[in-house]
Formats: C-alpha cells, sequence, structure tokens
DNA sequence: GAGACGTAGCACTTA
DNA sequence: GCTACGTCTC
C-alpha cells in the first residue's frame, strides 16, 4: 500500500470520496478496506455493502476478498450490481407497490418492442411510422433520471413533448399491466418502495452500517438518491471512482455526484501500477484539456518505455493489414501472447475490418505455418439474448407470470403454429378495448366462454387450434416442472414444441443451425442447474427466480474460460474500462469517430476526450495509435483528418511509422 | 380472398 | 431484427 492507499483503508468512518485514477490499484484499495473494517474493526461481514456497475467487478472483489478474510466471510458480505442489489430488493417487497414477486424482468430490447406497438396503436394501422429514435432516446433518457410522464420536456418540438410523454405514460400502463419491471425501474422502484414504506428502508439502513461505491462516476440520479437512502442512518458512505473515466453520460450519468460530493474526506490516488510514463504523459495532457475536472495527474514508477506508435494508412482495409501485421511481429518481437494485445476502437462497426485481416493473416505456430490470429470479440450478441434462447426464456415467463404480455406475444407463434399478425391484432384490441390480459382473452377464446364467442367465430380453424397447441403446451410443460427434474422438463418442451425442426427449417448454415442448437442444450443445462442448487417445493418462486436473473448474467460462460484462451481482444473503448493490455492498438482515431460527430451535441466533446483518455490509459507498454485517411461511409469513399485529441499529445512522444 | 409464411434487402455511436 | 412484397393454403 503507499500512504494515499492505506489512508484510504484506514479512513473507516463518514463520507469518504477516493478518486481513484487509471491502474492505481482501486479494487485493491476497496477489498483491503473491507477485510479491514471485518479483520480490525470487528464489523460483521453482513453490514457491508459494496455497489458495483458490472458483474465482473462484483465477482473480482469477492474473489479478492477471500485471499484477505476466511472463505465463509467472504460469502457473507453484499457485494452485487446495482440492478442485482435491487433486484432482490424488489423480490421482497414489490408486493407492496402493487407488483407480485414473480415479475417479469425487461431488457431495453423487450421495452422497445413494446414502445413500437404503442406507437403503432397511436399512429394508426395505415399511417406511416415516424423514426422512432428521438422518441426512444428521449424515454430512455427519463426514466433514468427518474422523471413522470408529465415531467418529460422536449424544448425544441411541442409535438413531440406531447407524443413522448403520452408514449411513456401508456408504456408505463402496459408494464404494470404485464406485471412486468425494466432495467432502469428495478432502480426507480427501490428508490419509491424505500421512500414509502419507512419500515423497509429502516431494515436496510440498520443492516447496512458500511456502504461502498464502485465507479461512482456513473451513478445518474437515481442510484444516487438510493444509495443517499440507504446511507442516511450510519453515513459511512465510501465512493471510489475517476471523474476523467465519466463515458457514461449519454445513458443518464450525472458526474456532478463526484464533482459535488458533499461533506466527504477527499483522497486522490495519483501513482499509477499500469503504464510506462510515456503513455501516461499523453493520457494526462488529454484530459488537460478538459474544464470539468478534479485536479490530479497521473505518475508511475514503471519508466520511459518506448514511444508512442502512430501510423496513417491509405483505406481502412490497409489500416487493419498494418496493425493485424504489427500484432504478429509484437508476438515475436516482444514475446507477447495474443491475449496481452487488444484493438480498441469507439464504434462496433470499425470491427469488421479487422476481423477480416485477423482472419486472413498467416503466422508461424511453433514450427508450422497455420492461416488465422484467434481472437474475441467484445459485444458480440450475449446468450440470453439470442433468439433461441430468449423463447425458451419466454415459454417460462409465461409459465410463472401470465400477464407477461410481451412473453406470451414472442412465443404465441414460435415455432410457427398458425396464428398469424392478423389473428393477433384482433385478440390484443379485444384486450385493450375491454382491459382484459392477453392471457384472458386467449383462454376464453379457447373455452369458447359466452363474452369471447363473437371473436372465437371471426377466427378462421387453424388460427384456432394454433392458440389451444399453445395453451396446452403451457399446462403440460407447467405441470411437468412442478414434478420432474427441470432438466427433464425442459427436454421435453422443446421437444413437444418440435423446435429442433424448426430450427432446422429455419437456418441456413449447418454451422448456425449447430451453434443455436448448442444454445438449446445450454439453456436446459441452465435450468437443470439452476433446478439440481434449488430443489424447493414453490414451482413459481424459483422458477421467477430462474427467469428473472437471466436478462442480469451477462457472462454465462464465465470470463475465466474466456480470459484464458490465447486471442486477441477486440472491443470498443467503451467496454475496454477497467480492462488493461500489455499492448494496445487504438483504430480509427480520425475526427468525426472520436470526437464522434453524433456526440458533441449530446453529451459534448469532453465526455469523448475521457473517452479518449480510458483508451490511452489501458495500456501498459506498448500503445500504437492508427487512423486511415480515406474511409468508405455509407458506400461512398471520404475523406478523414486525424482526431483532434491527436493533437493533444505532445508530438515528442510519437514514433511515426509507415 | 384473407391470412400465413418465406424471402430479400437493409442496417452505421457508445452498454 | 424489421419491413415490404410475392407465393402458398384454407
Amino acid at each position: 500500500m503507499n500512504p494515499q492507499q492505506q489512508k484510504a483503508v484506514d479512513h473507516i468512518n463518514g463520507r469518504l470520496l477516493i478518486l481513484a485514477g487509471a491502474g492505481s490499484g482501486k479494487t485493491r484499495v476497496l477489498t483491503y478496506r473491507m477485510a479491514h473494517l471485518i479483520n480490525r474493526h470487528g464489523v460483521s461481514p453482513k453490514a457491508i455493502l459494496g455497489l458495483t456497475f458490472t458483474n465482473k467487478a462484483a465477482h473480482e472483489m469477492r474473489n479478492r476478498l477471500r485471499a484477505l478474510v476466511h472463505e465463509t466471510t467472504a460469502q457473507h458480505l453484499t457485494l452485487s450490481t446495482f440492478h442485482s442489489f435491487c433486484l432482490h430488493l424488489l423480490r421482497d417487497n414489490i408486493f407492496r407497490l402493487g407488483y407480485t414477486r414473480e415479475f417479469s424482468l425487461y431488457n431495453e430490447h423487450d421495452v422497445n418492442r413494446i414502445i413500437n406497438a404503442i406507437a403503432r396503436d397511436m399512429v394508426g394501422r395505415e399511417g406511416s411510422m415516424p423514426s422512432l429514435a428521438p422518441s426512444m432516446e428521449l424515454l430512455t433518457w427519463a426514466s433514468s433520471q427518474g422523471l413522470k410522464s408529465k415531467q418529460i420536456e422536449d424544448p425544441s418540438s411541442p409535438w413531440h413533448q406531447t407524443f413522448v410523454q403520452t408514449l411513456h405514460e401508456r408504456l408505463t400502463a402496459a408494464m404494470r399491466a404485464y406485471n412486468a419491471v425494466d432495467f432502469d425501474s428495478l432502480l426507480s422502484l427501490s428508490v419509491q418502495l424505500l421512500e414509502e414504506h419507512p419500515e423497509v428502508l429502516t431494515a436496510y439502513q440498520e443492516r447496512f452500517q458500511y456502504i461502498m461505491v464502485d465507479e461512482y462516476q456513473d451513478t445518474n440520479p437515481i442510484q444516487y438518491r438510493l444509495t443517499q437512502l440507504l446511507a442516511a442512518k450510519h453515513d459511512n458512505l465510501c465512493v471510489v471512482g475517476d471523474d476523467d473515466q465519466s463515458i457514461y453520460g449519454w445513458r443518464g450519468a450525472d458526474m456532478s455526484n463526484i464533482l459535488n460530493f458533499e461533506r466527504a474526506t477527499l483522497i486522490k490516488l495519483e501513482q499509477n501500477y499500469r503504464s510506462t510514463s510515456t503513455i501516461l504523459t499523453a493520457a494526462n495532457s488529454v484530459i488537460s484539456c478538459n474544464t470539468q475536472r478534479h485536479d490530479k495527474a497521473l505518475w508511475s514508477l514503471c519508466g520511459e518505455g518506448e514511444p508512442i506508435e502512430v501510423f496513417f494508412a491509405p483505406t481502412e482495409v490497409a489500416e487493419a493489414e498494418s496493425v493485424v501485421a504489427r500484432l504478429v511481429k509484437c508476438k515475436k518481437d516482444k514475446g507477447l501472447r495474443w491475449r496481452d494485445m487488444a484493438i480498441l476502437y469507439r464504434s462496433n462497426s470499425l470491427s469488421r475490418q479487422f476481423e477480416l485481416a485477423l482472419a486472413k493473416q498467416h503466422w508461424q505456430r511453433g514450427e508450422r505455418w497455420v492461416q488465422g490470429i484467434p481472437y474475441r470479440l467484445y459485444g458480440s450478441v450475449e446468450f440470453y439474448e439470442r433468439r433461441e434462447v430468449k423463447d425458451l426464456f419466454a415459454y417460462l415467463r409465461v409459465i410463472c407470470n401470465p400477464s407477461d404480455q410481451e412473453a406470451l406475444l414472442r412465443v404465441i407463434n414460435q415455432p410457427r403454429r398458425g396464428i398469424g399478425e392478423a389473428m393477433l391484432d384482433k385478440l390484443t384490441a379485444y384486450n385493450r378495448e375491454h382491459k382484459k390480459p392477453l392471457w384472458q382473452v386467449i383462454i376464453g377464446v379457447c373455452e369458447g366462454a359466452e363474452e369471447y364467442m363473437e371473436l372465437r367465430t371471426s377466427m378462421g380453424s387453424t388460427s384456432l387450434k394454433g392458440l389451444e397447441t399453445f395453451l396446452d403446451v403451457i399446462a403440460t410443460t407447467e405441470e411437468d416442472l412442478a414434478k420432474r427434474p427441470w432438466g427433464q422438463a425442459l427436454t421435453d418442451l422443446v421437444e413437444r414444441i418440435g423446435y429442433k425442426k424448426a430450427i432446422h427449417e429455419e437456418v441456413k448454415s449447418t454451422q448456425m443451425r449447430e451453434f443455436k442448437w448448442e444454445n438449446v442444450q445450454e439453456f436446459i443445462n441452465a435450468g437443470a442447474q439452476f433446478y439440481s442448487e434449488k430443489q424447493t417445493a414453490n414451482l413459481k418462486a424459483d422458477l421467477s427466480e430462474f427467469v428473472q436473473q437471466a436478462p442480469l448474467e451477462t457472462n454465462w460462460k464465465g470470463d475465466e474460460e474466456e480470459e484464458n484462451d490465447d486471442k486477441v481482444h477486440l472491443l470498443t473503448f467503451h467496454s475496454s474500462k477497467g480492462l488493461e493490455f500489455p499492448a494496445c492498438f487504438l483504430v480509427g482515431i480520425e475526427d468525426g469517430i472520436i470526437p464522434h460527430a453524433k456526440s458533441a451535441a449530446v453529451t459534448g466533446v469532453e465526455e469523448e476526450r475521457r473517452l479518449m483518455y480510458v483508451a490511452i490509459t489501458r495500456a501498459m507498454k506498448h500503445l500504437c495509435i492508427s487512423m486511415s485517411m480515406t474511409r468508405l461511409r455509407m458506400g461512398k469513399k471520404e475523406v478523414c483528418r486525424p482526431s483532434r485529441f491527436m493533437h493533444e499529445i505532445p508530438k515528442n512522444l510519437f514514433l511515426k511509422t509507415e
């Protein structure tokens, strides 16, 4: 521990702000501080709460803690993401707000589908749909800020303001009717619950005597309120972050939370243990151009190291090929493994050229020449997001929460069973007009209840049969899950709906088919494993727990397995935060890409500069920055200029190459 | 002929 | 993944 780190560990009471620069040992300080509280001050591990933004950070913290305290002690701390913490809080208490414990958890994609449907209904069947992108953006913003419908503003267009307010109102009503909660309302409902139910708040306040928040610069107003509420009694709130690494303003993070943290002791961690001084000088001089920041400068004892390599390529293809050639050279000359190297870019679309170049490249493995450098592309579709997985989860969602109309519509005709759009329109129109849950409308139609006869007779025999089959699948699966091991019940579900055949018919390439089928198997395995760990008597409670945690679980296969693979990393600047690599290649460093043309108007150039800062500070020893002089955009060749941030790095740090 | 379904074309900031 | 459009089926 350096003196500042030690001070942060020892300072245990009251409000503490730790400004932890990139690579300054932030996680180390946090975990030592937790261990210190337990070992030295006799604090119960159950009284400690650590909130993070990613599962990875939470796992990492617990893992490191295992080395410092007893294994079982480490299990007793609450170390989780904001979202997962709120999920558990709501599971126990959401009944107080009129939802049931089996509520469905929607991700942004689910919500967008609902918004689309509402907008379609508002515009009318015939009317042409305006682009919903601006409205979606405003809605997302509103929910990250915890706004009510009437508080949503769009100064530039009164019409749009009203439109979005109405959308928001109807969306909120729909979510309530579906007994569903999205990622943002996971947080806002938790705050609402704590504010409206003092007995719940008191219980949480009394339990958590020491609260620590990681990546505090990324908190939004709701997360701010949540931490304030939880910490109000004991006031032992320690927040850690780096205002210079605040790169999520566009999704509602409010930097003033860290800039104006009240009544706090301030400790700055400025010694960097990651990078050479050359890399840090470059990073410092870029970030010092920002005005809104706590003043600080990173320094390191890692030595000066190599200069920063810079090159211009004539085209994006040439840029990718040059970068890949340098990877090979790094491996050969510096003895780096593939996994020690990363290609970083501002937007996902830039990855394509590099994937192609990596696949083409020949290199020497041992005695042999082989083609294709192995790589790991971050930000590809998460397991839970894959269509087949999402479909199967949707069946389970319908079983534990039949009000979940989004899930219902997703699988009612998947695989196809003859219920088309026209029929679904009729059903949902009835559901809206008569304010009956869609699920009940379907049951009513199938059973031929009096009030549904008119609707029933208007439907074709194929559609009716399809509905009956669907209801039967749901009922049988529910019975199965209640009395048999889930592994078997889920296998039967997949069999019953003929999913293998459906995949076979729908997907052309053998490789893709196999991939999808593997995902189905993986889904069944996940269910079987959950069942073997749980096995309580209450099916709905268990099933809903299984279903609810899925969207929050981002790494199904586990990071460790992936991290041990020897592969080059390809990732965006955003997803690189918190990581480090011996060699980093920053590509496409051109004006319009970074700073991004669309960003200036939204979150301003300072956030883009912070993003550049984050990217630079990922590099430990070797940093290479590249750009292309031309680039294809929408099929047209355009001339590019180097990013303005390049001019903010002292020239003497550069080594220009071809 | 209505409705279901298959196919082709397009997508371009960041989680 | 979404939309528009052509073809197939009840």
